[in-house]
DNA sequence: TATTAATTTTAGGCATACCTAAAAATATAA
DNA sequence: TTATATTTTTAGGTATGCCTAAAATTAATA
């Protein structure tokens, strides 16, 4: 039961450790919130006690850390403000896709539940955001919807592109330039047994994507 | 000049700086800044004196605060986003007007100037916010327009309701009880000896307001 | 298994932005 | 003009959220 308001650091930790967790299964260790977060990890220790205080996450010593079930639904909440900043800055403001994630980071943290409420209203209840990612409901809860990676396509499958995972510029930018983003027909030609890399084709034009690339690239096979 | 990005907690003071000064003409003391932030003025003459290091204000000890060129161009920036949230809040999300104050406050701090100018853009350039308060545009240029206030109108003289001065959920619930919005038309009758209460006259019905709410309360005449 | 390497925690510090209590300066009133 | 009241500042303290350096624990490897 989440009492208190929390602070924007507060949240970001939340919101990080639901990340790395897949959906509270996986226990999440300091140094892998350190790297997101860009904090040191003595700091993650410091801030993952103070969390475990407030019974948003399991901590054990040395252990690492658990996400609880206040926790996620705290993390959902983030999520579901992030992802509806998204839309209305995609749509309404006609920022493009791979500027938004930036303006949302703030925006999230934006206290007024009524805000998000009016807010998604006005965007009529969208389910996923200009990512592809789906927006959780009032309640937290999100439509399932099956995305498999890029990576783990079969040769001569397709798929439509529905979600990037990682959420970095450099990668946006290099996106771009591969005329690759939400909604891009892809099929897979071959697969490298060399370095795992990926034949494919966009627009009838094959191209060559590392591993790295592909499981970044969540699809809906078509 | 503004180099490093400011605070939450420099920008509220800025903007309560601007404020208090009337367009940066008066002498800002501690002790009302301490009030409106509600701030002890121990804490109060700490952050005056950092702003001043940072040229934003002029601080002499014992003396007051007067804010700089450069304070009031961050002054307007600050308040060009809070009005502009306030029309986007209550024109688009149907926010009662009196509600949008404290929500806004909170979007102000958002950063991006970017995000801003595509809001303003969004909501067709507004001149004025749902306060009837004027918006800075990007350069910080208010568009004047003859204001005054209520106590100041004469008898027999009537003016549009265009700013309520005092933003407080109190005096906007009064307010909300006596008819008066912006927009509202009212015509002085009578100004009493006694107490300096006036008598007006809305929609045809007649009634007594005090001096102290008569002031808050700017119209344009008519 | 013993040693080395990597991860995590503890301990002690720092900046921000607030606080209280007391001192200094200024303003007001007798 | 002197005494008193008010305002403002100084001095010292606190919580938050970060840091570095070193110690403790766990994991990897020879």
């Amino acid at each position: 039961m989440p009492n208190n308001k929390l602070t924007k650091s507060e949240e970001d930790y939340i919101k990080t450790i639901f990340n790395l967790s897949e959906f509270g299964n996986k226990q999440v260790s300091t140094n892998s919130i350190s790297k997101v977060l860009k904090i040191e990890p003595a700091s993650v220790t410091d801030m993952v006690k103070k969390l475990s205080l407030k019974k948003l996450i399991y901590h054990k010593k040395y252990k690492g850390s658990q996400i609880s079930k206040s926790g996620i639904k705290v993390a959902l909440q983030i999520i579901r403000k992030h992802r509806l900043w998204e839309v209305f800055l995609h749509e309404k403001l006609n920022f493009k896709w791979d500027k938004i994630h930036n303006i949302a980071e703030e925006l999230e943290h934006v206290t007024s539940n009524k805000l998000i409420d009016k807010l998604d209203d006005y965007l009529k209840y969208p389910k996923i955001d200009p990512h592809g990612d789906p927006i959780p409901n009032k309640l937290g809860v999100i439509e399932s919807n099956i995305k498999i990676s890029l990576s783990d396509l079969k040769i001569f499958e397709s798929g439509i592109v529905s979600r990037i995972i990682k959420e970095d510029d450099h990668f946006f930018k290099l996106l771009k330039k591969l005329n690759i983003q939400i909604g891009t027909k892809i099929k897979v030609i071959e697969k490298l047994e060399f370095d795992n890399s990926l034949e494919i084709i966009i627009d009838n034009k094959k191209l060559l994507i590392s591993k790295k690339i592909a499981s970044n690239i969540k699809i809906t096979k078509i």
